[in-house]
DNA sequence: CATGAATGAGCCTTCATTCAT
DNA sequence: TATGAATGAAGGCTCATTCAT
């Protein structure tokens, strides 16, 4: 009834489908047969590609999870001062951000953790440390702060990016590109040995 | 057959096993029955207190919502110093994250939109908007970087206190007392106006 | 709450509540605490008096067929003509219809047969067994068709007083005494020897 | 496990069978796999082609109205004399009566009101205009009683034989086909204008 | 391979009935 | 004796999964 691209395989479209509506919706509150509709194929169809919904789920997840790690990592100049590698990641999470919001939404539900299995939490795992390191490296070379473990600075820095996004899809937000330049500036300074001292 | 503590009253004990459960499962992944039996009473009595699970789940959130702007905002002192009000305020909710992480947790759930009522809806603005203030009080005072609109500060503080307990929580992170006093400074340092001028 | 008549036996105070709602939502759509409600008791004195609801039911049907039987026949003049005691009879149930239309409707359903125990159904046959007689006198004298076996008689005069009423219930017919004596010359007309031979 | 007429089509096969039930204990008092496993179905398939049980009732209802009306009305000679159609009819609803005992009874079940919808409702009106008008042309040629309203003679009819079947039903009495005709004999001279003056 | 009708376990909710107060 | 909160079986309905075509 809607084959609209034939010959793309299956399997992806039932992927991007399952974003889509998982997004939207939840895993939870996601009906099997709404993911095969919106991918225009039979339920039957779906179960000949993937074991369970699931699986379909932690399919999705290594997928999305995949495509932003590619996004962000791939061609990076690791040599290149900290500020500069920042300023990438920065530029390239919110282009991900930005042009898959589905996407970026997806891997922040809070909920996966009831679903993920192994393979897909070894991933998740796989990416932290590829940040992480980039994070040691900066602090070896005296470019990032070194007196905070690089997993604090990990979550704070993910944390603050997730968050502006967020408020911006909850409709808390306008952003604009100034609010995207000036968060990462903020965010980079907090990276920065503090010049003052403490407060108080 | 299971009375634990014959008067302590049935909505609050609801509210708590609710709130847990949810906090575990996420809302749709949690069966009716499931609250009943963590709360030790039967489906029916449930149903005696709350119209629908939904009435429930705004009924946890708007007590959970409440208690954290309580706990936030009672008896600050609006007229110390940004900084002070800063540090009270992470101390405040560093608090709130370790004594009620699955309160914390459930806040912080995605799909809360696909069934919170307005009411709860104007709740959540409401403590926005009191921190919004704070916010800009500290800008006015010039104790905060005016260069960035309060909003967006507001998401990244929010975002990145989230980061960091999400992490812990997930077991990415093993948070000490000096991690949280360390991100806490960084969180801070990023809310002054930068010293050093943009970097590139 | 509402004690109305505090001193009037609660029994019947039921038994009156459950008409009132059996008539207006059927038996089956009935639930126990609309009756208590109705009859401004709760739920537990209700089972206090009747054992079931099904028990309750009985009660209410023998109560008000009884109430019937006693208005139909109390004090009749079983020497008149037929039609006399027809006529009596007639002027009896339209006011019985009309002064207590929840007793009535409440006789005439149909899913009756599922929860009614032998006793009320020997009620039901007492009353039929009376009116039979009734006719059986009028046929001897010559008064009434003896073509015609009685029970066949009762059954097409029952039907038609109960269609008239029921049509006036469910609104397709608004009744005046001009109808109902018309309707009461029409039956009675049915039950004479045919002057004219059979038709065709 | 019971797939008894695997081509028959399903629709049917419920409507069918929750006729069935529907007429032993009543709307109200019949659960939905009932009414599945009557018709040799899962639940889940009821649900495929009905949206609600109102929706299976309304359905189940217009069908059978359908169905008697059909039965009543198609290639009945409206230019014969009225006591030739009289008799037609009074076939036919014996015929149907008998042959769909099922069906006839349900068409009487008093607590209709409280599910049937606006369609089933005008259906019920339209065959009721029918027969009025056949009523109504038997009047204008004089051949049935003109001193009552059309309504209360279709009341007192239609009353009348269903009061005959429903006794049977009940088991209060044995129909042979001479007390069918004996029953539509004397319903017919009910119609006639008395040729004899009001009794008294 | 693809389809989508069929299945039935499980979900949300109601209600007849009980029992501590 | 009266109350009404508590119970849990059962009802209406959904949805992940299977399988005949």
């Amino acid at each position: 009834m809607t084959p609209p691209r034939p010959n793309e395989d299956k399997p992806a479209r039932l992927r991007a489908a399952a974003l889509v509506v998982f997004a939207r919706t939840g895993v939870h509150g996601t009906a099997v047969p709404a993911i095969a509709e919106q991918a225009g194929v039979s339920v039957g169809t779906l179960y000949r590609y993937f074991e369970h919904k699931e699986a379909l789920v932690n399919a999705v997840f290594r997928d999305t999870k995949q495509r932003l790690a590619h996004r962000l990592m791939s061609e990076l100049d690791v040599s290149a001062p900290s500020r500069a590698i920042f300023d990438t990641l920065w530029a390239r999470l919110s282009a991900f951000a930005q042009e898959e919001p589905d996407a970026f939404q997806f891997l922040e539900m809070q909920d996966h953790d009831s679903y993920l299995d192994p393979q897909s939490r070894a991933l998740e795992l796989g990416l932290l440390a590829q940040v992480r390191q980039l994070i040691q490296l900066g602090q070896t070379a005296g470019l990032i702060r070194s007196d905070m473990r690089p997993e604090i600075i990990m979550a704070l820095f993910w944390g603050a990016f997730v968050g502006l996004f967020k408020a911006a899809r909850r409709g808390y937000l306008q952003l604009t590109d100034t609010d995207i330049s000036q968060a990462r500036d903020a965010c980079w300074q907090s990276l920065q040995t503090d010049q003052r001292g403490p407060g108080k």
